[in-house]
DNA sequence: AAAACTTTGCAACTCGGTTGCACCTGTTTT
DNA sequence: AAAACAGGTGCAACCGAGTTGCAAAGTTTT
């Protein structure tokens, strides 16, 4: 048992099961976001709805986020420690073309929209598309 | 037969077909943008397979641009005449999370980002999640 | 009018995501 | 300690969007 993962998962009030703590341990050390079938593939002998429900459960509790990178699968990357994934804690995501990975831009934060009046804002998924550095 | 309809068809050098002359008529007549499952639907009598090879036509000649809003079905929206989808093309798409209907918010148009050294852009999605005016 | 090419319709399939149900495991209650 | 309970896991089946091969129908070219 990883000590450190334990933690953080109690720390977002996830129950610390043996599967759990292997699919947390996953997602951080991946350093670009995942998705379920490529987390399916790093898990011969886990079944597909446990690892779409683990997923689903440490993004209901914040402890990751979702990114739909228009790839055609979600997926999915630990957020910051201090992240409740608010419209303030939003950040630009990367989409590589060629290597077909998805990044963090942890720095960059998505830039604020004037919405036409009437419309509120929730949340905001922004992908930029491109060629990343490894690839270049 | 709609000149008009035609007259957009063959600007963009697609060969004007009755089938393609209808879709572009829902298309056009469409405020908002609408997914292949939802044009299905307006078209009882013509085959899925179609109306996808129209919107990928549609697509690969710059008449219509596709909206990936998360609602897991990607959506088709006619492009503003002078459009030919560069990055400096794009503008802001609104995904009501009520209503479940996409807007195009063509004034909007997507903020500049700066990408870390190496990273090169080729096109972006932003999406804005909320309530939108007529559910609020 | 025949040949060549394009568009359309049908059927089948892929793949990511999702769910119902049974089983199992670990915890709480009696 | 046994019984009851809650939650997690595995299996199988399913759904829905997207995609493709192929043959039929329609157009264009020669």
């Amino acid at each position: 048992m990883d000590k450190d993962t334990d933690k953080k998962l109690k720390s977002r009030n996830i129950k610390p099961t043996a599967m759990r703590e292997l699919v947390l341990k996953v997602l951080t050390e991946q350093k670009t976001a995942i998705s379920l079938p490529e987390l399916e593939d790093k898990f011969v002998y886990a079944d597909k709805s446990t690892l779409y429900r683990t997923l689903k459960t440490f993004e209901d509790k914040k402890l990751i986020h979702s990114i739909d990178d228009g790839s055609g699968a979600i997926r999915y990357a630990v957020c910051q420690d201090t992240c409740e994934c608010n419209p303030d804690d939003l950040h630009v995501h990367f989409y590589c073309t060629s290597c077909k990975q998805t990044f963090c831009l942890n720095e960059i934060s998505v830039p604020e929209i004037n919405l036409p009046s009437g419309f509120s804002l929730k949340s905001v998924n922004m992908v930029v598309k491109g060629i990343c550095i490894n690839c270049r």
